[in-house]
DNA sequence: GATACTAGTTACCTAAAGGAAAGCGGTTAC
DNA sequence: GTAACCGCTTTCCTTTAGGTAACTAGTATC
């Protein structure tokens, strides 16, 4: 695995980017299910209930406006195959795909921190 | 332990897996100031006011609680230092610094989004 | 004694997130 | 016709996040 760590400190400007760069994206990418959902979606394309199904506990209304707000940022499609029964399928974006090594970190940090925290607590 | 080679698709189990992790992690770090909070830490230690004026428009309030709970998940410290003026400075741990690379992916995400949606709708 | 700085706390309030339950328009199956 | 499934929406409600402002204890400075 490569690291991305730099020989020169960064200056006070490049910190001040940084930070700002993470509260903005903490704004598009905050909140409890958006970030599965792009998961989900890009593990495959998926339909409403299919997505319901697969993540646990997220109500209609909740997967609703978490779709709608992930379709506004690029992120997820949704795609209407109008036939005589239409049906609607959401699937990710190649933009999406600018998610994926985040996911996995955020993936690979989840499992590692939830068995560091029951090893420590319960 | 699984095997690393493998050439079939991640099976339903893997799947369902990683979304728990991803919504496990997201857990701990969502909220719109916390992983701000550690990027600023990682980058060096500071005291209270400092984090204040660096992380702009965040109270102290909201900071004091953000402070406490990254130091419940183990991703800072607060360490006192007793002389004549008690001078308190927090700083990252090394267990933070298994959230680097999430972190710099989160910022080179973030600010190519920022461009993106600047770009699109402004 | 008055002022100011540090590191917060407290009380109060608003807005947003999130959840539960029911409903709805369209289609399909019986 | 009626029951059931899909893809949601609507309403109502509770909880949480977050913000404002004032205040406090301790130390130091004028």
């Amino acid at each position: 695995m490569k690291t991305l760590e730099r020989e020169t400190l960064p200056t006070h400007e490049e910190c001040a980017g940084s930070l700002k760069n993470v509260l903005d994206a903490m704004y598009v990418l905050n909140g409890k299910w958006k970030l599965a959902i792009v998961l989900c979606l890009v593990q495959s394309p998926k339909k409403f209930n299919e997505i319901q199904k697969e993540i646990k506990g997220i109500s209609p209304k909740v997967l609703s406006n978490e779709l709608k707000d992930l379709e506004m940022n690029f992120l997820i499609k949704r795609i209407v195959y109008p036939s005589s029964l239409v049906s609607i399928i959401y699937e990710s974006t190649a933009y999406s795909h600018t998610l994926k090594n985040l996911l996995t970190e955020l993936s690979t940090w989840g499992k590692n921190h939830r068995d560091k925290v029951i090893g420590k607590s319960i």
